[in-house]
RNA sequence: GUGGGCGUAGCUCAGUUGGUUAGAGCGUCAGUUUGUGGUACUGAAGGCCGGGGGUUCGAGACCCCUCGUUCACCCCA
């Protein structure tokens, strides 16, 4: 073992993964900024307090977070997540709304890595600040359903939820308290630890002994206000018209306080249930406000790279590598004919490597024909001396011809084409 | 943070109830008569058997600790 490896929960991405990794980036890109999105590259680094208002005295903040002082004795920490520094660059730059972002990059909790998690993780993500209308919840969720088409994954299941006006929320998750606490032996132990600290977390647990009980708890859609009501079915009718299929989940809940109306997760069918979701995201106020800026209506989601990668894996898509070069130079004599022809592929755009220390032909070869190229360009003694080289198709059945200098880029993009 | 599994070559793994110079496949490199890849054959390089301690005449195998990894719990902004 050496002696230097990567910290528990970080990894390499090397080749050929990492050309996975730019295109999964790129294909996200492409089907927000289509929806006219710009991109925010917000820091790695915030003062803690961003991260604090986002969840205050949760296992996030008190245990979760890549913290410490520097040395200028500011307190802060690795971002754990996007949203908050989303909107605290709102607040900072007061850009005008609505305020259309999107973002990917590397965030940081202090978790136990296991399949799909990590400490150090990427996601890719949206959120729209000023403005507070349902058409706008349906653009969101369409443009994370687009994505997945996109990429060509087949299973991914749209959940969603409305959690209603504040004051619904308040009443429900009254209810709720009451309810369980009136139940409370009949909630496995881990659900009441969860019942002391967020009643609205308890719908979400996944152990079969709480099923029963969860199954007859009060419901949210009773507590909906007519504004409530209208919203979520203006979002529901919106994804109708688009053909989304989805399923309204009533047990899909936001513990913080400033998550209200639309919440969905994008769910990989072929996952593990306990850890299934690949995405997910809903509308939010009082975040921007909690940070110093106005009232502010805000919506967005995120998606893990590892997470959405694995269901790719298990649906096949997105299996090809792609070849490294389109052309390979083989010189005998030395290296210094590889060295112009090389030179000068690359400056036309012509992707091309060679082999180094002088190998032989044979060595050489083999090396053309792992680097994936279409064609290989030959130079050895005769061919410098007849102010030529030898082009040699690699794939398919076409042989191979001697061709002056001169013609070298015209002869090599039509071999190419 | 809690519990279980696993750490042997670059990778995937063998390694018999503890017994002498630790193996295979793949990969890498080089050859198979002088300038041609994929296939085949030959050969080579490459291991403090994760680290530390212990038991033993003897440990890759057994025990303890530690680090890493993995799965689950927990958590999930």
């Amino acid at each position: 073992m050496p002696e230097f490896q990567t910290s528990p929960g970080m990894r390499d991405i090397l080749p050929p993964e990492s050309a996975r990794w730019r295109q999964f980036v790129a294909a996200f890109a492409e089907t927000v900024t289509a929806a006219g999105y710009g991109q925010i590259i917000p820091p790695l680094l915030e003062d803690i307090g961003v991260f604090h208002r986002v969840g205050e005295a949760t296992d996030i903040v008190t245990k979760e977070m890549y913290d410490f002082v520097d040395k200028g004795d500011r307190h802060v920490a690795l971002r754990p997540e996007q949203t908050a520094s989303v909107c605290r660059a709102f607040v900072q730059h007061r850009p005008a709304t609505p305020w259309k972002v999107w973002y990917s990059g590397p965030n940081f909790r202090y978790e136990r890595p296991q399949r799909g998690r990590y400490r150090q993780f990427d996601q890719v993500g949206i959120e729209v600040l000023g403005a507070n209308d349902p058409y706008l919840d349906v653009e969101v969720i369409a443009l994370g359903w687009n994505f997945f088409q996109r990429l060509g994954l087949q299973q991914v299941h749209l959940h969603l939820n409305s959690l209603g006006e504040p004051q619904d929320r308040q009443n429900f998750v009254a209810a709720l308290q009451t309810y369980f606490s009136e139940h409370i032996e009949q909630l496995s132990d881990a659900s009441k630890v969860t019942l002391a600290k967020n009643a609205l977390r308890v719908l979400d647990s996944k152990r079969p002994e709480d099923f029963d009980i969860i199954a007859k708890a009060p419901k949210i859609s009773d507590f909906y206000s007519e504004a409530a009501r209208t919203h979520f079915e203006t979002v529901l009718s919106g994804l109708r018209t688009l053909n989304i299929p989805f399923t309204v989940n009533e047990k899909l809940v936001r513990g913080l306080d400033y998550y209200r109306h639309t919440t969905f997760e994008f769910v990989g069918g072929t996952l593990d249930s306990a850890q299934n979701a690949i995405g997910g995201g809903g509308r939010y106020d009082g975040l921007v406000e909690d940070l110093g800026g106005p009232a502010t209506a805000g919506i967005g989601f995120a998606l893990g790279l590892d997470r959405t990668l694995l269901a790719c894996d298990d649906e096949g898509v997105f299996a090809s590598v792609p070849a490294n070069v389109d052309v390979f130079v083989v010189d005998t004599t030395g290296g210094n004919e590889a060295l112009i022809i090389t030179h000068q592929l690359r400056n036309a755009g012509i992707s091309c490597d060679r082999s180094f220390e002088n190998r032989s032909m044979k060595s050489q070869m083999k090396a053309a024909d792992k680097s994936g190229a279409l064609v290989a360009i030959i130079i050895g003694s005769d061919e410098v001396e007849a102010d030529a080289f030898v082009l040699r198709p690699l794939r398919g059945e076409e042989q191979q011809s001697t061709i002056p200098r001169s013609e070298l880029i015209p002869s090599i993009t039509k071999a190419l084409s």
